[in-house]
RNA sequence: GGUCGGAUGGCCGAGUGGCUAGGCAGAGGUCUGCAAAACCUUUUACAGCGGUUCGAAUCCGCUUCCGACCUCCA
């Protein structure tokens, strides 16, 4: 296993050596989406992240279990522990089934991570499969004392908490700057500290979605699914534990104080947070107004877009930057990577077409060395891809008979293609050229071919320009004509 | 206000104490019936001011500006 992998993690600001608990088996848990409105570009940032993560760990070798939930209960308007869950604010004013919200959203959250091409987790866990285990762990953080009932909601003491454990440990923040920070507990508030977060919420008379529990009739606070069904699915301690920046402070803090009160250790070993998709320089959000939805992007259909981009140019154009810088969204820079991803699949459409030589030019070995370097290193992406355009260049001179590659390196950058392009960064040709188009398609360059040989150019510039107009773009080469997809 | 992270050429975006990131755009050239592509060459750079150093865009300090989190968000 080529394995110096080093991974930034948050619990120390710095870039460790990955070495999993029980190799070659690694645990990966991160936190997926709240299913009550559509995903927006900036949460499928987040997954598309994880999803190269992922996918280079089994390249690696690991045998990965990828568990990442779905949040479909107790994700509270406002983080006051009170009033009502998402879910039911958008059923109630949509007229229907707190699940029928859930349903409708997960279902179109797995269609747009399946047009980005991104794999599914091993296990995707829900909030309401998991209510037993959430109120076990509940009843055994207060069974050790960290945590307290008021009229049937249960409280976390975070201050209890932090006399014997570094609660901030994932921000580096002092306490009472947090106190300092935090509102005032009104007369009538139940907490017995600012600080403190519910485990478990006492459902109001009109509150749909409610369980049993010792405490009565109600439903778990939004960080303990996480927790519960981590533990549940990759023990006590996994290995890495993601999600993005913006739940570091808040979601992440908790559910480490929570499995710490519940299980005496630590959750996780590693902590990896993606950073945001900007817009203008600011966080695209729901809130904010200034989220694309991924289906307004594909059509073009928003006020801040010029024109559509397909799925494979938005997930190429991620991937060229590192998962934990922000990354801003512009027409200029789609269409720059619009344009570089099209370069990339060009050159690999060419490969088939290499025929070896007897000496080589190049050497294969030393691109593929800076490949592994590059994701060796946090998950470099943006370097890799740069390697790989070294490669576009092979193809393309040899293509162009200024150089030339022997049978082994030719099968070389074939393997290096198919295991960085397609198995790691997840980019997928968006127009096969072997299918019944493809054929289609040979067929129209033959003809034009006969145009051209009569010398009828007339003809083979119709041909051309009509094909044009279709969006498909032919090329001469000495070796033939190919075509691709403007 | 607190914590953290940024400021790189026309745009996006890596990286690093001395060696070309890369993509897109621009300029010139080669090839070509035309077009496109490709290839070659090439212009524009590290926010400002100090300091450390043989040498800093890279380390340190200060300044300015920006962002994230601290209230829901991946």
């Amino acid at each position: 296993m080529k394995s110096k992998l080093v991974i930034y993690n948050t619990l120390t600001r710095t870039k460790e050596n990955f070495t999993p608990i029980n190799p070659p088996f690694v645990g990966l848990y991160v936190c997926g989406p709240t299913v009550y409105s559509d995903v927006h570009l900036g949460n499928c940032r987040t997954f598309v992240s994880f999803d190269l993560i992922y996918r280079y760990l089994l390249h690696l070798g690991y045998k990965v279990r990828y568990v990442r939930n779905i949040t479909d209960a107790g994700h509270l308007e406002g983080d006051q522990d009170e009033g009502d869950d998402k879910f039911s604010k958008k059923a109630r004013l949509e007229q229907v089934e707190p699940m029928e919200i859930v349903q409708r959203y997960t279902l179109g959250f797995h269609h747009i991570m399946q047009l980005f091409n991104v794999l599914p987790p091993s296990i995707e866990p829900t909030a309401t499969g998991h209510i037993a285990e959430q109120i076990e762990m509940v009843k055994t953080i207060m069974n050790n004392g960290y945590a307290y009932e008021v009229n049937g909601t249960v409280y976390f003491d975070v201050e209890k908490y932090s006399k014997s454990h570094n609660y901030t440990v994932l921000t580096n923040r002092q306490l009472e700057d947090l106190l300092a920070n935090t509102r005032d507990l009104g007369g009538q508030d139940e907490k017995h500290g600012r600080l403190d977060f519910a485990l478990w919420i006492k459902a109001k008379p009109e509150h749909i979605m409610r369980w049993p529990s010792p405490w009565g009739w109600g439903f778990p606070g939004w960080h303990i699914e996480c927790s519960a069904m981590s533990s549940k699915y990759l023990g006590d301690t996994f290995d890495i534990h993601g999600g993005g920046m913006d739940l570091a402070a808040t979601h992440h803090t908790n559910e480490i104080a929570q499995s710490q009160a519940c299980h005496h250790v630590q959750p996780a070993r590693y902590w990896v947070h993606t950073n945001m998709l900007t817009v203008n320089g600011a966080r695209m959000s729901k809130s904010a107004g200034n989220g694309f939805l991924p289906q307004e992007l594909f059509t073009g259909n928003h006020p801040l877009l010029e024109r559509g981009y397909s799925p494979m140019t938005v997930r190429f154009f991620m991937l060229q930057a590192h998962y934990r810088s922000t990354l801003d969204f512009s027409n200029e820079a789609l269409d720059a990577s619009d344009k570089g991803y099209k370069r990339l699949m060009n050159a690999i459409a060419l490969l088939d077409k290499l025929t070896p030589a007897a000496t080589s030019d190049f050497d294969i070995t030393n691109i593929r060395e800076r490949c592994y370097q590059a994701m060796n290193d946090d998950f470099n992406s943006p370097v890799l891809i740069a390697e790989l355009f070294e490669a576009v260049r092979i193809i393309n001179t040899v293509y162009d008979g200024k150089g030339s590659l022997d049978q082994q390196n030719l099968d070389m950058l074939k393997t290096l293609i198919r295991d960085f392009v397609f198995d790691v960064l997840g980019l997928t040709e968006e127009v096969a050229q072997t299918d019944d188009f493809g054929k289609l398609m040979d067929f129209i360059i033959r003809l034009r071919l006969d145009a051209k040989n009569n010398k009828d150019y007339a003809t083979s510039d119709k041909i051309r320009l009509q094909l044009q107009e279709l969006g498909i773009q032919l090329k001469d080469s000495k070796e033939g004509t190919t075509w691709s997809k403007v």
